[in-house]
DNA sequence: CTTAAATGCAACCCTGATGTTGCGCTTTCT
DNA sequence: AGAAAGCGCAACATCAGGGTTGCATTTAAG
């Protein structure tokens, strides 16, 4: 098998809490503002939200542990800004997975056909 | 056609669930089973989980809302396959946010080594 | 120095996602 | 026909995720 062909294939349980982090709509439309509008703060990325500030805080927290994003301090704001490394990891991995799926896809088609 | 603001371009409404579903371990292997191993009963699938057949009959149809997999009747067996047209769906969606956040990425990098 | 802005912390509430168990129905096998 | 396999349904239990509120802390502004 060809299964550890290659380190730095990302595996399964790292790909488990990417997902889930992607899985809201909080945090994709908090994902979305930092790919257009660049780093910003707490605040800033609250507004038109819908929600508190509080849970703004928690999504982005969220976003960092599964490194999608990072923050620094700046006075007395905490700027966020997306982690470009992490973007093309997650990148690569859903590469993988679709490849896979397309593979899968093949052989699906024959048996599927041979049902019907 | 053009893809950035087209009707075409899965939406992020559509997203949403979509990384959700696949954001659980279980849902992950069961993908990886299906992808591998072609068409399988419930039962089947069930084997090596670590929860319950129950369980495994709602991740399943977790799976299915979301249009990654589809289950078919076959004597007293429910079979379930991959979707091959979701996936497709699904890994153009993924390849239209890489893209993006790679976007984001440069004008990021100008950004930040402005700052440092 | 005093006030306002921007966060951090912590206690709480609540709904939905997961998982289990028990039971009944349909299809297969002997 | 009788037994077993494979599921579906439904009631229940549990727990983490998402959100809120109140208050303390640090930093910028006047």
């Amino acid at each position: 098998m060809l299964r550890n062909r290659s380190a730095a294939a990302l595996q399964l349980p790292d790909a488990v809490p990417l997902f889930a982090a992607l899985g809201d709509a909080t945090r994709l439309r908090l994902l979305g503002r930092l790919s257009a509008g660049g780093p910003l703060s707490i605040t800033r990325l609250s507004e038109g939200t819908g929600v508190t500030r509080q849970a703004v805080t928690r999504h982005l927290y969220a976003l960092g542990d599964v490194g999608l994003v990072r923050h620094a301090r700046r006075g007395r704001e905490q700027v966020w800004d997306l982690n470009p490394k992490r973007l093309d990891k997650a990148k690569r991995y859903l590469d993988q997975i679709a490849t896979q799926w397309n593979d899968a896809a093949e052989r699906l088609r024959a048996f599927v056909e041979d049902q019907e």
